[in-house]
DNA sequence: ATGCCCTATCGTATAGGA
């Protein structure tokens, strides 16, 4: 079966592109993050056409997460335990659900915007939630996957220039070992290959010219459990997916496996 | 060609993204 991750950035903005990606592509499961809009708005019926079922839980303007799956939802669950808030809020940023023989998350962890802004330590808080969280399905029988934007550089390979990197977060060594703590649950990093060029990065700023010149950053991550990680037979990104008008800044990430 | 930022919002700018 094919498993992919992908953050959309607007599921209205992006709709004709992601319908006609699971056209192309046919993963059995896509986990999407960024919807940008409210779980009643969530157009289940152009999915239902396309063959999958849609599970979302969305707030609106920001996050907002999802998992389409034509081989079936099953024990849906939004957000994580102990899931922290932000400014009183607990954020769409996961949703968890089982789908045929796998069970996959789809995950959205905070930016953190700045080292020295209150975001910061919101996005490190969710990840030890997230450590937590994960340890029973880490530790179970069932072929299990926390994919989704990490918005983590895992280390500088992972990173087109650490030196030209104009941002603060997603390289830092408090992030990397929060990122550390969540694999230590028992979890592995399916790392994907490239179609084009050495680093398979999965986001690439608008700005700049950034994507022809792959200046581009690995944030996209499925972290799995042995029983998943086993049954993997190819992992890749699919930056096809980032060219062209009305793209996302994020190209996917796909995953066959052996189930 | 991969091509010079994008999205949603009570908007005519602003916040957030990474």
């Amino acid at each position: 079966m094919r498993v992919a991750t992908w953050n959309i950035n607007s599921l209205k903005a992006r709709l004709d592109r992601v319908l006609a990606w699971l056209e192309t592509a046919r993963p059995d499961v896509v986990c999407l993050q960024e919807l940008k809009c409210a779980t009643a708005d969530v157009p289940a019926d152009a999915f239902r056409d396309a063959g999958y079922e849609i599970a979302a839980w969305g707030s609106g303007r920001w996050n907002g997460v999802a998992i389409a799956s034509r081989v079936g939802i099953a024990d849906v669950r939004q957000g994580i335990a102990s899931q922290p808030d932000f400014a009183g809020a607990i954020e769409a940023r996961a949703l968890t659900a089982t789908c045929g023989p796998v069970r996959v998350q789809s995950l959205y962890v905070p930016n953190g915007r700045d080292t020295a802004d209150p975001h910061f330590p919101y996005k490190l808080a969710f990840l030890q939630a997230l450590a937590a969280d994960a340890a029973a399905d880490a530790a179970g029988p069932v072929p299990f996957a926390a994919m989704g934007d990490y918005n983590i550089c895992p280390t500088d390979d992972d990173v087109w220039d650490v030196d030209e990197w104009p941002g603060t977060t997603h390289i830092t060594t408090d992030e990397r070992d929060a990122l550390a703590a969540v694999q230590a649950a028992g979890l592995v990093d399916v790392h994907p290959r490239a179609l084009k060029y050495d680093q398979p990065f999965t986001f690439w700023d608008y700005r700049n010219l950034d994507f022809p010149k792959n200046r581009g950053l690995r944030i996209d991550l499925a972290l799995a459990n042995p029983a998943f990680a086993d049954a993997v037979t190819d992992a890749y990104v699919d930056r096809n997916e980032r060219k062209g008008k009305g793209a996302s800044d994020h190209a996917p990430l796909v995953i066959d496996l052996d189930l």
